[in-house]
DNA sequence: GCCGGGCGACGATACGTAGCGTATTGACAG
DNA sequence: CTGTCAATACGCTACGTATCGTCGCCCGGC
């Protein structure tokens, strides 16, 4: 229970780069289990006090510093072709999966889930619900041009798109080629009755 | 490095079901994170040097202790009604991931496959390569009775299957209801051209 | 002067290793 | 078949390391 919550206004903005991008490298430079607490002080040339001051865990710190990194939020394509669209992204989200320093921080971010509740909120409102609302969209603008029927089922199409990429990351297989990953979209969007 | 392998032959069976149970009850009355070394040895009346003697670490601990738990091992159904036997599979699984002592230690040994590449290779030959690979096998015997066409690719209506499973698993969303998994069965047949 | 920040010590856990008697085991002699 | 014995797995305990998260102290900018 700390005592007084502390005073935004009088963050030091310079520390809190310092802190995210120290992250950052760590992760980069020796993988997820390099990034503590305490590399993260040292390399930031920060106090632990100060990162614990306001951010939960290291968890919370990784995910920060993910969201400001402005590859892992590309938007949602919408160039007019469905299947050319959900390859862009999904082609975009394994290489983003795959290339450090976001593919070693996600995994190890999603690691912790399982014993942190408020990580996995945090988790779902900056990443998976706007990816996946996103995806939902596309197919829903697609619907609205009249190539993908009235009632499509759009959330289990956007699942059968995204469940196999996230089936091979968090079992550590590998990732789907461009072909592979081609076809995939190729199958679902024939699941849907898609008029291409 | 061990100066000498240990015996295989003189090993305490009675220590090794003692470790095993132990992990499992732990795992079952404080989650993943009640499973620690020490705890499993305490319980089992067994020394933490007898645990590392046999096992690299607890994931690799309880990894074996669910092997041997038989409902973790049901054989892939054949009925001859395809959709039946992957619905009743599918949902098979659900209810496994999400029941304990199965659902929070498997969630917890795959939360350390990021950082034990050996684990990793442990839980594909125990888990996911067989079940894997049951689940094309049946859709196979389906293909020899002509109910799917020659061509259709399995391995990726596997993953079709499996993938979305996996997805809100390792992502902790809730997981498919029964309604949602027959949904899901329906559409992945659906793309392979599925004559029931 | 208030309060965020840096320094670094601290207690709490958990991991993985090691030494030391004890007890169980498989092997072998009779 | 049975009694003996050496090998060694086992339990107990302690240790060293690592990381977490907290705290006291003083400094310095707003």
């Amino acid at each position: 229970m700390s005592a007084t919550p502390p005073n935004p206004q009088r963050r030091s903005e310079r520390s809190r780069q310092a802190i995210l991008a120290a992250a950052i490298d760590l992760c980069s430079e020796k993988g997820y289990a390099g990034v503590t607490v305490e590399a993260i002080a040292a390399r930031a040339g920060v106090s632990k006090k100060t990162i614990y001051r306001w951010w939960p865990s290291k968890g919370f710190v990784l995910l920060e510093a993910l969201g400001q990194s402005s590859d892992s939020n590309a938007p949602f394509p919408d160039t007019g072709h469905l299947g050319a669209d959900l390859y862009t992204q999904m082609t975009g989200v394994v290489h983003l999966l795959t290339t450090p320093p976001f593919g070693p921080a996600y995994i190890g971010i999603l690691s912790e889930l399982h014993h942190d509740p408020e990580l996995t909120e945090a988790v779902h409102e900056q990443f998976i619900t706007p990816r996946f609302t996103a995806a939902v969209n596309r197919l829903k603008s697609a619907q609205r041009q009249g190539r993908l029927p009235e009632g499509a089922d759009l959330e289990l199409a956007v699942e059968l798109l995204y469940g196999p990429l996230y089936y091979r990351y968090a079992l550590r297989k590998p990732p789907h080629t461009p072909e592979r990953m081609a076809e995939l979209v190729d199958h679902v969007l024939r699941t849907l009755d898609c008029r291409p």
